[in-house]
DNA sequence: GCATAATTGATACACATTATCAAAACACTG
DNA sequence: CAGTGTTTTGATAATGTGTATCAATTATGC
């Protein structure tokens, strides 16, 4: 995520997200936060709970996550299979690439598609609101590693 | 779908379809190929169930469809909120462009944006596999009725 | 018609997520 | 720091979507 905050750990931002838009900081937010900034990868509501300790209850998670989402801190990625996950996030419109080999992500910003979309949407007729868009492949390390792919 | 069969209706493409893959033209399929044909917007599982008598069981129903989707002759959409959703398909690769308004969703073939991707990716080191990309926003029709949005 | 293999539907299961709601935690006040 | 009102929590139940199992049924080729 961009690091605006005055905080210096990801942890510490998204409490302070939080707490900007009026949430309380409580102990199962912080573990949350905490479990979040140590993801590698995209992560699952459940695969995250793992990570937690079990008196953390389920619907804690999936209400916090939403409220991430909400706030721009967590985004959602398609997976290749329609699977959804979740990851970190740059503020804003951004774009994945998701390596189908490791699963790690990279932050696609300031994308040259809007303006593409933009002109084949009116060929259509069509007002082009937004649009949702993750892209598979293999990173640079993956590649370089020369292993098979899959 | 695209049209290259004898048969002139889309239900009996799709059982075609379904022929010429090995499986059998059966009592249960040929409803659900109607059923399916009928949708005059994306649709869900349960959706289309709810559209065919009841002694139809669930299972069958997510068999076909699944069979269906690998034969490409009905596809996934991604909505915005992130539900998936089913829908009647073009062959081969394409997007669709989802009015956000009526429900209503254009295929998009030989879109450009294949050669922005490949430039992109590559300047991050990333090798392009595929991708899955969603258009979201208002079409024609409800652009001119000049309703408000919603 | 008969044999064989595919298909079906009922049921149970699995997984992710949301709804409910009483109890607990928080933040603010005096 | 006790009192109070609001938020938050976690247990539980419910929902939605899909898969596994399997005996009974149905197509299909002969």
């Amino acid at each position: 995520m961009v690091v605006t905050k005055r905080s210096s750990t990801v942890a510490e931002q998204i409490l302070e997200t939080l707490d900007e838009r009026g949430f309380r900081s409580t102990a199962p937010r912080r573990a949350l936060a905490s479990a979040i900034a140590e993801q590698e990868h995209h992560f699952t509501a459940e695969g995250l709970r793992k990570q937690l300790p079990p008196n953390l209850g389920r619907a804690t998670v999936y209400r916090t996550l939403k409220i991430l989402v909400d706030a721009g801190v967590v985004c959602r990625v398609l997976l290749e299979d329609g699977d959804l996950h979740y990851q970190l996030s740059h503020q804003g419109h951004h774009h994945h690439l998701l390596c189908v080999h490791c699963g790690s992500s990279q932050d696609l910003m300031g994308c040259d598609i809007e303006e593409v979309l933009v002109s084949t949407s009116a060929r259509h007729g069509f007002e082009l609101s937004g649009h949702w868009l993750e892209v598979y492949g293999r990173c640079r390390t993956c590649t370089e590693s020369g292993e098979d792919p899959g």
